[in-house]
DNA sequence: AATACTAATGTAAGTACTTACGAATATGAA
DNA sequence: TTCATATTCGTAAGTACTTACATTAGTATT
């Protein structure tokens, strides 16, 4: 049980797992107590045509709480042994309505005095603890209804990793990572262009000398993300070569290349910062709409084929 | 789920199974964020080999809490995957020995980050609850395992009799339940003896005239249970004719008669009770016990043959 | 009236464990 | 040394559900 003193909040399924099974070993010993040839699995659905007769399988299934498909075993194991019938619907002949035998009717005060005094000695044990089991199942559901677990560890992951990341500015030594990672992408959708080739081998030449800006994103030492700043005119830039590697995806890297690239553009003086994209590249576009770019209509010509959008974000 | 508002309590390892699938799904979906083929299952196995390489199967299984056979499940999928290795032990060849290969070692590190990310999520989860789920499981589990469910129930179940039972005296409209319910249990285990009959079909003339007494238990209107003092001399009775039906037994029934005799052989003056029983008669004679009744060496010679342990119990 | 869709439910197979059983090896007592 | 007993482990089957799929019946649309 060392597993679970060091990683107890993380093995948390496999210990409700463990305590469900143990209580379900001890209510099979309660129904021995009672000298009743029915097993506790049955109880729910049992439970509820015993309250309410008539009712058909899905109905009984969205009362207990289980699938269909458990209540149609239940009830086939019921019927085996002599305690319910099932009959066609006459209105609607696909449902199976269930009604009690009159061998189920038999057994059913026993059951339902079984089932006071266990709900009895249940009050009483949950009495007995500090932190009420039933009430911590209940909040335990809702909170993972608000946000799954997946999403919770999701927004730690980034975090961290954010923590990890830095944005840098261009130097010579990053043209071959900066090269990369665009060629990467490029060549995975659509194929390299003359355009590309001369600002990704000269990048000093053709995006920095005019004026523009180059800030790449490295984790853990290595440069995994890329973005530059083109400038068009005084007030006007352009995004562009916005690139991350597919091992650091989905980790949030992009907006923050992007959020630093705008913000590097208000310092330079822009008005406004456009970029040029493809409808094909849904995630990217996405990204820029949550960036606050947003599509324009009539835009500057573009020296790249595979650009069929334009999107602006004015700065104030 | 209709039925988990009616009778909550006794649903709880319903529920603790329903939040243990859907926290095991939601966990499967962490392990896809990280993009590791790894089983979210394996993960307490792999953790504590990772920790300490070199351990044989019934120690993981400690571990891990879980058994040696779902180790071994475990182990055979690691192995395909090419994660782990598995050897005879030196020392010991039934032993099977797990060690990480280096495509676990490789593995290792993402998953600690993994395991370490899940924890802190949990960990706010848990601060998100006002009823701590860890908590109230290892309460519950303690608090069952001090006491059974079963057995809290029973307590319950037996207080509800208890206050259903009457303790009667004899009147002659009981003759036919007196002489039902200990011919009953006799031709179970024995035969009638002519000593048998004679008190069971005249009890007036062979107990009560000598100045015996006869107490009988009802529940729910019927007699379920009796028992006799016939009087040997002034300081001195028999406790006989001690007989509970069989859908009775087990409510504790025998020890209120067993009680209220002795409690009335002492009203009546007598410094001690014995009784006469069968050593087969194991229930019974751990009743006598309870009641305090202790096995004497040499007593008087019994009317019946069935007859071959007595006990006494001294009055005050 | 034919067609496409949806609803109801039975059946099979999967899940993540368990218990039961059996084979191989080790240990202790005679 | 030998034989009964205990330990270690793998495999099979069971458990109490689930998901996936198949079948039949009803409903809406053309």
């Amino acid at each position: 049980m060392n597993f679970f003193k060091q990683l107890g909040p993380a093995a948390l399924s496999s210990r409700l797992r463990r305590l469900s099974e143990l209580m379900t070993s001890q209510a099979a010993d309660v129904y021995r107590l009672y000298n009743l040839s029915f097993e506790p699995r049955w109880f729910p659905v049992f439970y509820t045509v015993a309250m309410q007769p008539g009712q058909h399988v899905n109905e009984i299934a969205e009362s207990v709480g289980h699938t269909h498909a458990a209540v149609s075993q239940v009830l086939k194991e019921l019927m085996k042994h002599g305690l319910i019938t099932v009959q066609r619907g006459e209105l609607d002949q696909r449902r199976s309505v269930v009604t009690l035998t009159d061998a189920g009717k038999t057994i059913w005060p026993t059951l339902q005095q079984q089932a006071s005094d266990v709900a009895q000695a249940t009050d009483a044990l949950l009495a007995e603890t500090r932190h009420n089991l039933l009430k911590a199942i209940e909040e335990m559901e809702y909170a993972l209804a608000q946000s799954t677990l997946a999403f919770r560890v999701k927004t730690i992951r980034d975090q961290r990793i954010a923590s990890e990341v830095q944005i840098l500015t261009y130097t010579p030594q990053h043209q071959p990572d900066f090269k990369q990672l665009n060629v990467e992408w490029i060549e995975q959708y659509f194929r390299l262009e003359p355009a590309d080739l001369k600002a990704l081998d000269h990048p000093e030449q053709y995006i920095l000398e005019p004026g523009g800006q180059i800030l790449l994103a490295s984790y853990q030492g290595q440069i995994v993300g890329t973005c530059a700043l083109i400038k068009m005119d005084s007030e006007t830039y352009e995004l562009a070569k916005m690139a991350v590697s597919p091992r650091a995806q989905g980790f949030g890297l992009g907006f923050r290349l992007g959020e630093a690239a705008i913000n590097l553009a208000r310092t330079l003086g822009a008005k406004r910062v456009y970029l040029e994209s493809n409808t094909k590249l849904e995630p990217a576009i996405n990204l820029y709409h949550k960036l606050g770019f947003r599509k324009t209509v009539a835009g500057l010509p573009s020296p790249y084929e595979r650009c069929n959008i334009q999107m602006e974000l004015p700065l104030a």
